[in-house]
DNA sequence: GCCAACGTTGGC
DNA sequence: GCCAACGTTGGC
């Protein structure tokens, strides 16, 4: 851009020595007009005049139709002198957009907006804006729109507008209405609308002069010029967005040049301006002109049709909105825009694993929908496995299609039954296993369905029993929960949670194996953990942390069977270092939100599913667990550790204390008193010491505070920071070695195996 | 309040 | 014009 303007500038000056515009293309224009004045040859204005008004006409027409974007491209292609290069956008903004629209993002800057967005905003917001002075309004955004994509190309434009309304006249003169009706375009609009506005900003310096030099212009329409010129006003501007307002005051130095320039000029000029009333008549007339074009403007129709000039869109437009904005609506286009530029991005955080991935998975249901997956596109969502973890609505409501890729396949299977297709019923739970009988009593079925699904919502809601609560809590929106149901209600059905349990645990077991790549779940979880653990410990119950309750709130949403299936192995590795004290559960499932969550979540879904595989009921209950939690109850235990019960059954002990350095920390005692242990989610390897100074099984009281009396003893590992990770501006993150002992002694910092991490 | 369906928008 | 997917609608 720069480079450009320089350009610009130079052959300006070669062209005008005289002149030092800034901008170059408002010094090419200025040039032009002035040469017109001078030379008066009006064959050269009407020349140059065209040109440029032909492109910016085309682009003001186009530009409604057309989106910004292809509007600049157009103006490039052509063989618009240097001065249009100079003007439209560059290519270069097109290809800058996304820049520009993140940098718009941050700075508050308005991305490009395709003029549909405008119109669209216009259209479902502010109709009655439109209508009122409903033209004036419009057409000032949709300038300020294009303009605001780049502010450098939206400060020569103003100043070019500027400039040319200055030196309009003369041009108008020679050219036809459109040019007059331009200018004035910009001036009433300036005038009437923001007459109170800020207009006088950045139009301040200009129309001053214009005054000045006009002095008797039109009795109406000088007052509103002058009110305009009063800088009081600019400082209303700053009101509404330093954007705008640093672009005003960035025209400003510039405007003094061209004021020279369009003073001498505009003197000249006004007056012929002033008859531009209407669109009938030339346009240039700033202030009688504007009183016209406003009229005209106000009736719309013209408005539209003396847009000719959009150049004075241009120029005019990103004062208009400033102004516009800061008075009127502050949050008018700029929020607008804003809005509608963050609305897209609004499911996403562009940080976490799900936004950062880039293939679909080609399985969740979303995919499956996808045309190029051979689906319907009913849904038109985006793939399970790149919903925001954080952002996506998704996240915990449907769990069922993102669990399993299966699931989707039945859908499509139950589909085509679809008579329902209106309004399939709500079929969270059940539906995949079930479509297909529904086919063959629909309504029955589906009220059926629907009764288990409210039963199970209720379930889940109420709760009837603390197990169930907790589970259902935590999982409730997970298909997870539903095995937890299940646990609850077996005699619901027994077909159907039978069903859930195996399918979802299978499918839940499939998607690992797939993550692992080939790998069983539980080798997974081995293997990834770098827990050696003993398969008892995988079927583990989800530490619901210190209350017996679920804690897991953020759980939830996060423990989705995508959630498993992308942590996998490398997410694993990444785990960070310091993360809360979790749960241990499943390692993979959970890591993955635990970077960025919560680390309070409880296991998840996984572990229970794979318990449910197996056999619930005989595992909730287990006397030996049982007799041991209450003789824990009744025992002093080391400080801050807490004993909980947990489904599974699965009795965990749990250091509350943040500032033990065991908070990170979780013994687990599951049926036959086998224990784990697990370190922010991450189990202790088998081979780690600590299991080797204590019984295999943890049958006693004397057992488990010796066993917590030892960690005490202990840190946890800090791992090691990996400088391979990501770009050197973003945080390092601490990384641990696949084989991380995770305990070490109190003094060390990191285990052998961080100290010296062998990257592959 | 949930969620399937689908209109709509933005990017290309 | 196509694709991706966001946001809304409306049945439940």
């Amino acid at each position: 851009m720069t480079d450009e303007l320089n350009r610009a500038s130079a052959e300006q000056e070669t062209m005008q020595p005289e002149e030092t515009v800034p901008v170059g293309a408002d010094v090419v224009t200025v040039i032009e007009y002035n040469a017109v004045e001078n030379s008066e040859p009006a064959k050269v204005t009407v020349e140059l005049l065209p040109e440029w008004l032909m492109p910016m006409e085309e682009e003001e027409y186009g530009g409604e139709g057309v989106k910004s974007s292809e509007w600049i491209t157009r103006k490039t292609n052509n063989n618009v002198p240097k001065v249009k290069r100079r003007r439209g956008r560059p290519p270069i903004a097109r290809n800058a957009r996304h820049g520009l629209t993140r940098l718009d993002f941050k700075k508050g800057l308005h991305a490009d907006r395709p003029k549909k967005t405008v119109r669209n905003l216009l259209e479902r917001t502010g109709s009655s804006l439109t209508s009122a002075t409903a033209i004036p309004i419009p057409d000032p955004i949709r300038t300020p729109e294009v303009s605001p994509q780049t502010p450098q190309s939206i400060i020569p434009i103003s100043p070019i507008g500027d400039s040319s309304l200055s030196k309009i006249p003369g041009a108008e003169f020679h050219s036809p209405s459109h040019l007059t009706r331009v200018s004035p375009l910009s001036i009433d609009k300036s005038a009437t609308r923001n007459f109170i506005h800020s207009p006088a900003v950045k139009v301040g310096n200009v129309t001053q002069q214009i005054v000045s030099s006009i002095g008797p212009g039109k009795d109406g329409t000088e007052p509103p010029l002058r009110l305009w010129l009063c800088p009081s006003l600019e400082p209303i501007s700053p009101t509404k967005s330093q954007d705008t307002f640093s672009e005003q005051t960035v025209r400003l130095p510039e405007f003094p040049e061209t004021r020279h320039n369009g003073t001498v000029t505009l003197k000249e000029s006004l007056p012929f301006l002033s008859k531009c009333e209407s669109c009938g008549s030339p346009f240039s007339a700033h202030k009688i002109g504007d009183t016209l074009c406003y009229r005209c403007y106000g009736t719309k129709p013209e408005k539209k049709h003396s847009p000719p000039n959009i150049v004075f869109r241009k120029k005019q437009h990103p004062k208009f909105k400033k102004i516009v904005k800061t008075d009127f609506v502050p949050d008018g286009d700029e929020d607008e825009d804003d809005w509608a530029a963050k609305k897209r991005n609004r499911r996403m955080c562009q940080q976490c694993v799900a936004c950062l991935r880039e293939d679909d998975c080609g399985k969740c249901d979303f995919c499956m929908d996808k045309p190029k997956f051979g689906g319907s596109n009913t849904k038109r969502q985006k793939c399970r496995l790149r919903q925001c973890k954080f952002q996506s609505k998704l996240h915990g409501h449907r769990a069922n299609g993102m669990l399993n890729p299966s699931l989707p396949q039945r859908k499509k299977n139950v589909k085509p039954k679809l008579k329902r297709r209106g309004r399939p019923r709500k079929r969270k739970f059940k539906r995949d296993p079930w479509e297909d009988d529904d086919e063959v009593s629909d309504k029955d079925e589906d009220d059926e369905d629907d009764d288990d699904l409210r039963h199970y919502k209720m379930n889940g809601r109420k709760g009837g029993r603390r197990k169930w609560n907790y589970t259902f809590k935590e999982d409730e929106e997970d298909v997870f929960v539903e095995t937890v149901i299940d646990d609850e209600e077996p005699s619901i059905t027994e077909e159907d949670p039978d069903i859930l349990g195996s399918e979802r645990s299978v499918m839940v077991s499939n998607e690992m194996y797939s993550n692992t790549s080939g790998l069983s779940a539980q080798g997974l979880y081995y293997n990834v953990s770098g827990v050696p653990a003993a398969p008892h410990m995988l079927g583990s119950v989800p530490l619901c942390n210190n209350n017996p309750l679920p804690m897991g709130e953020g759980i939830s949403s996060l423990p989705m069977g995508d959630d498993v299936t992308q942590n996998g192995f490398l997410q694993i590795e990444m785990v960070r270092v310091g993360s809360p004290p979790s749960h241990y559960t499943e390692e993979a499932q959970s890591t993955e939100q635990h970077v960025s969550e919560s680390q309070l979540e409880s296991t998840p879904v996984i572990t229970q599913i794979f318990s449910l595989a197996g056999r619930e009921n005989d595992c909730d209950r287990d006397q030996g667990l049982m007799e041991l939690f209450t003789s824990l109850g009744q025992t002093v235990l080391p400080a801050h550790w807490v004993g909980v019960m947990s489904k599974g059954p699965v009795l965990q002990l749990l250091q509350c204390s943040k500032l033990s350095t065991m908070a990170d920390t979780v013994v687990q005692i599951e049926k036959g008193f086998f224990y784990q242990v697990s370190v922010q989610n991450q189990p202790l390897l088998l081979m780690h010491a600590v299991y080797s100074r204590h019984p295999t099984c943890l049958e006693s009281v004397d057992d488990v505070v010796s066993l917590l009396l030892d960690l005490e003893g202990l840190g946890v590992c800090q791992g090691y920071q990996n400088f391979h990770m990501g770009p050197p501006w973003e945080p390092r993150m601490s990384v641990r070695a696949a084989l991380c002992d995770l305990l070490i002694p109190k003094d060390e910092e990191q285990c052998p195996k961080c100290t010296q991490p062998v990257e592959s």
